[in-house]
DNA sequence: TTGACTCAACATCCTTTGCTACAA
DNA sequence: TTGTAGGTTTCCATGTTGAGTCA
């Protein structure tokens, strides 16, 4: 008996009578065997070393006749060439991590053309649908289907965000033999992961300036998508592809009444965990606090403490004179400032006269900003975590970190934002404000 | 079509003191 | 002996996004 693959609500169906294999498992319910969607390519592998035949259905009649016949016209950069050599010579599957601003949307083309097979790109903001949109539809002139926006619409090539490739996964996943992940640490992501579960496409490719996670979910990336392939960092490419950087650590003191309030909260906190067992040998004892913050009135009392202490070191007002100071030396330059807190955005804001860029700003008005940014107009703009990632900000010359996470991902994109190689030549500049002897420095040291 | 709202999901959040088991 | 990695799980707060609903 003939054995028959389809696909089937993101998952493999197998009738007819497979040999045993590891991730196959039988159906009873419909009396036929299953494998997980995204085993397909595992899964015609093992049959083929097998010489079982097998009649094969899974990718729709469009994916599997399709020969695209698309031709690219970009000439790939040499790092460019290699990523996309590594990942084929992988079997078309892996994780490409290139810095910002070094062309990683031109790689994906590459390999889509190369392939001339249905793809899907799936991205993690609008934003990053319409660039993708708009790119490869000027690419391969022909029209791009999108998933997410108030949008529904297939088509060979199709644009998607995390969220409606969620929702459409298990209905359209036999549809594309090459899916592209934009932004690809994304998916490590509990309910995302089943994204890249759900799909059949046997050709995966990730993208992303930042492969690595601090929860190691970076490993289930590498298992839904191969593992990382190529990597290049913007240390590798400045100077060439990407500007020369300097990066200025500036230290500041608190002030007398914040010293005060800072010693009182964080002593607070620190007096909880030592009269009560909680000890932090790995990052992940701090969720042990938070659980018991649900029903320890003092454990709530300690992390509500611990956030107050944050507020004050990150948000100090010499951190604000600094800033003057920088803005002042820097007149002729295109500057964004960062900051982890909407208040502080507000109040550079109006003291400055910075135009904001924060979760409350509006679609309109963010495009508005950011176009009059890109022309000159404005020289400045001060946002909170908004433009780390996702949003196609125009270039700039100068970051000022003024507080931020220890995230050595938040602090990579940041730099990101200034790499642009410059006209003139001339090298970005990222200042970084910390307050001394505060628990900063440690989160400062740890995101590099 | 728009704008406002709600909701769910994701990400970060972190410090000293030395437990325990195991590998080099 | 010395050095290093190990195991556990649902939520204090803030920032951000996309989808969905309704006027």
């Amino acid at each position: 008996m003939t054995i028959t693959l389809s696909f089937e609500d993101g998952t493999i169906r197998i009738a007819g009578d497979p040999p045993a294999l590891p991730f196959v498992e039988d159906d009873p319910r419909s009396g036929t065997a299953r494998a997980p969607a995204h085993r397909y390519a595992d899964l015609r592998d093992a049959l083929d070393e097998r010489g079982v035949a097998y009649d094969d259905r899974v990718l729709s009649s469009a994916a599997a006749a399709a020969d695209l016949d698309l031709e690219t016209t970009y000439e790939l950069r040499p790092y460019q060439r290699e990523a996309l050599d590594a990942w084929r010579d992988n079997g078309d599957r892996g994780v490409i991590e290139l810095p910002t601003g070094s062309g990683k949307t031109v790689v994906a083309i590459g390999a889509t053309a190369a392939l001339s097979t249905p793809t899907l790109v799936v991205v993690p903001t609008i934003d990053l649908l319409d660039q993708w949109g708009r790119e490869l539809e000027a690419e391969f002139g022909a029209p791009i289907g999108r998933f997410g926006g108030g949008e529904q619409r297939q088509e060979r090539i199709t644009v998607s965000t995390y969220d409606s490739a969620y929702l459409r996964a298990d209905e359209v996943g036999g549809d594309f033999g090459l899916v592209v992940f934009d932004e690809v640490h994304h998916l490590g992501g509990e309910g995302y992961r089943d994204i890249a579960r759900l799909l059949a496409a046997p050709a995966r490719m990730g993208l992303t300036a930042t492969f690595e996670r601090p929860d190691g979910a970076h490993e289930v990336v590498s298992e839904l998508v191969g593992p990382r392939v190529y990597r290049a960092s913007a240390d590798d490419l400045a100077g060439t592809h990407l500007a020369d950087y300097d990066i200025k650590h500036i230290e500041v003191e608190l002030t007398d009444e914040e010293r005060a309030r800072y010693e009182e909260a964080q002593g607070t906190f620190v007096d909880y965990l030592r009269t009560s067992n909680i000890t932090f040998r790995s990052g992940s004892d701090y969720q042990e606090l938070v659980k018991r913050s649900g029903t320890d009135p003092r454990a709530r009392e300690a992390l509500l403490a611990k956030q107050r202490a944050r507020e004050v070191m990150m948000n100090s007002d010499n951190k604000v004179s600094e800033l003057e100071r920088i803005l002042d030396r820097h007149r002729d330059d295109r500057v964004i400032v960062f900051t982890a807190h909407t208040d502080l955005v507000y109040r550079l804001s109006e003291r400055f006269l910075i135009p904001a860029v924060t979760n409350e700003t509006s679609a309109p008005e963010r495009r508005e900003i950011l176009s009059r940014f890109r022309d000159g107009t404005y020289s400045r703009v001060v946002s909170a975590n908004v433009l780390d990632e996702g949003v196609d900000v125009p270039d700039a010359n100068v970051a000022v970190v003024l507080s931020g996470s220890g995230s050595e991902r938040e602090f990579t994109q940041r730099l990101g934002r200034v790499l642009r190689p410059k006209d003139d030549g001339g090298r970005a500049l990222l200042y970084e404000l910390v307050s001394r002897e505060t628990a900063e420095e440690r989160v400062a040291a740890r995101r590099r």
